[in-house]
RNA sequence: GCGGACAUAGCUCAAUUGGUUAGAGCACGAGACUGUGGAUCUCGGGGUUGCGGGUUCAAGUCCCGUUGUCCGCCCCA
């Protein structure tokens, strides 16, 4: 019975300590993001299909297998959406945003869907930060974003346990010659590699760099490098964002083997990792689209962003075993009944102060009351009995160290919580 | 989508080669304590053993299916 409505697969309800990671994580990324002059943007979770079909690429698994994908009553395709930036770019186009300069970099937060097999740190229903920036090619618009990204593994505390892995995946004119290198190469040792590998030649040739078969890892480690294979403008642009990275404190790596998944991508791209929790080790990722806008029917516009991934975050944050701040609140509790007005009007005092306030009268005995007060792990617990309510003064007393003293109601406003 | 492991009280786990009424700790509730919490003690509530079939005199235990979780592949945040 319980079954029937039980949640679904891959789908989870977030509260209690996950939630207060949830809050943390989105309340740093904010910060960071507002500092570094992006503007947010709500986006819709429904789209139409092929918006996602055209930004993310029919080549990808998330495209071919993995998007929740429904007829509307009107008989459109639609789908849930499966990542940000393509909806990012449609609302850049559509509201005309390109126009307005204030525009040119644009955040959002919110929920992703994908129809995957779950396991940990992948989910049906997870939740991703993301951010965009749009309107210039210059290695220094990748570096400001990692390096926000950095700032932001940096007061989460997970900065000594990530590592940002960076690579460059070329442009339209280096990319295709790359990639039938990278073809030749593999038709010559085609009898060393796996099939999974020998499905991504066909598919995408770059993926086989992600495989984590040993023999394929072996064979690869002679194949034809991106990094060694880039025209002029994207090798200089590469060696610039290094360049910068390399002076700033940023703990990074160059890794050629790097490659993503999603068709848009052009140039530089990059992925923090977090070792240690499990096969979906990566918390964020994104790189240069400088053709994604063009894509949708725009001008050319290059575009540069990342997405991370909250859930992952959190279990990276568990891991690390990194507290969470508390929240300090008070509860008031009564001898009796008759009490309760008075109790009202001290809440209506705390709360006013921006206190979190409980009233607890309802409870029964004081010392229940007391009971549930050391349980909410209250700072101060304030006690109302037939005395105080006679000589307008309340019992205050201090939860940590059980010390209690009697103060005027006009006292409480001075109280520090 | 493929392969593997697991599923017992709110939580963590027990339960001989299938064999009485499925136990313990923590948590929860009541009391010892009628204007004072955390400790201790006593008592108590709580389970169709994930769900559905099957084998058997007898199933938490064996078999099949199903759902969920976890691990690996795949993929990606």
């Amino acid at each position: 019975m319980k079954e029937n409505f039980s949640r679904l697969r891959g789908f989870q309800d977030i509260f209690g300590e996950d939630l207060g990671y949830f809050e943390l994580i989105e309340k740093t990324f904010r910060k960071y993001a507002k500092l570094y002059g992006f503007q947010e943007i709500k986006l819709p979770i429904l789209e139409r299909t092929e918006l996602f079909v055209r930004g993310i690429g029919t080549s990808t698994d998330i495209v071919r297998k993995e998007m929740f994908t429904f007829e509307d009553r009107g008989g459109r395709s639609v789908t849930l959406r499966p990542e940000g930036t393509a909806s990012v770019v449609r609302a850049f186009l559509e509201n005309n945003l390109i126009n307005l300069p204030q525009y040119s970099k644009i955040f959002y937060s919110g929920p992703m869907f994908r129809a995957e097999r779950p396991q940990a740190g992948r989910l049906r229903q997870f939740h991703q930060l993301g951010v965009e920036w749009f309107g210039g090619d210059e290695p220094l618009i990748d570096f400001e974003v990692i390096s926000m990204l950095n700032e932001i593994l940096l007061e989460l505390g997970l900065h000594d346990s990530t590592k940002i892995h960076i690579n460059s995946v070329g442009c339209e004119i280096c990319s295709p010659n790359y990639k039938e290198k990278l073809k030749t190469f593999f038709d010559e040792n085609k009898e060393k590699f796996c099939d999974d590998c020998k499905d991504r030649r066909e598919k995408n040739i770059l993926r086989i760099f992600d495989c984590k078969n040993e023999t394929c890892r072996v064979t690869l480690e002679k194949a034809p490098k991106t990094s060694e294979n880039l025209c002029d403008t994207c090798k200089h642009h590469f060696d610039t964002l290094i360049n910068l990275m390399t002076k700033s404190n940023i703990n990074f790596e160059i890794n050629p083997k790097l490659v993503r998944g999603l068709d848009y991508y052009t140039r530089n791209v990059f992925e923090v990792v977090f070792e240690g929790i499990g096969a979906q080790n990566a918390i964020a990722g994104g790189g240069r689209y400088n053709h994604l806008v063009e894509e949708f029917g725009g001008p050319y516009t290059p575009a540069f962003g990342f997405a991370m991934g909250v859930e992952r975050t959190i279990i990276a944050l568990k891991q690390k075993e990194i507290k969470l701040p508390e929240e300090n609140s008070i509860a008031i509790c009564t001898i009796s009944e008759n009490e309760i007005p008075k109790a009202l009007e001290i809440a209506k005092i705390t709360r006013g102060k921006g206190i979190i306030t409980h009233i607890l009268s309802y409870y029964g005995k004081i010392s229940k009351q007391l009971k549930i007060a050391d349980k909410l792990n209250v700072k101060y617990t304030i006690i109302i009995g037939e005395d105080e309510v006679k000589n307008n003064t309340v019992q205050i007393k201090n939860m940590l160290s059980g010390e209690q003293k009697s103060m005027k109601v006009e006292e409480i406003t001075t109280l520090e919580i």
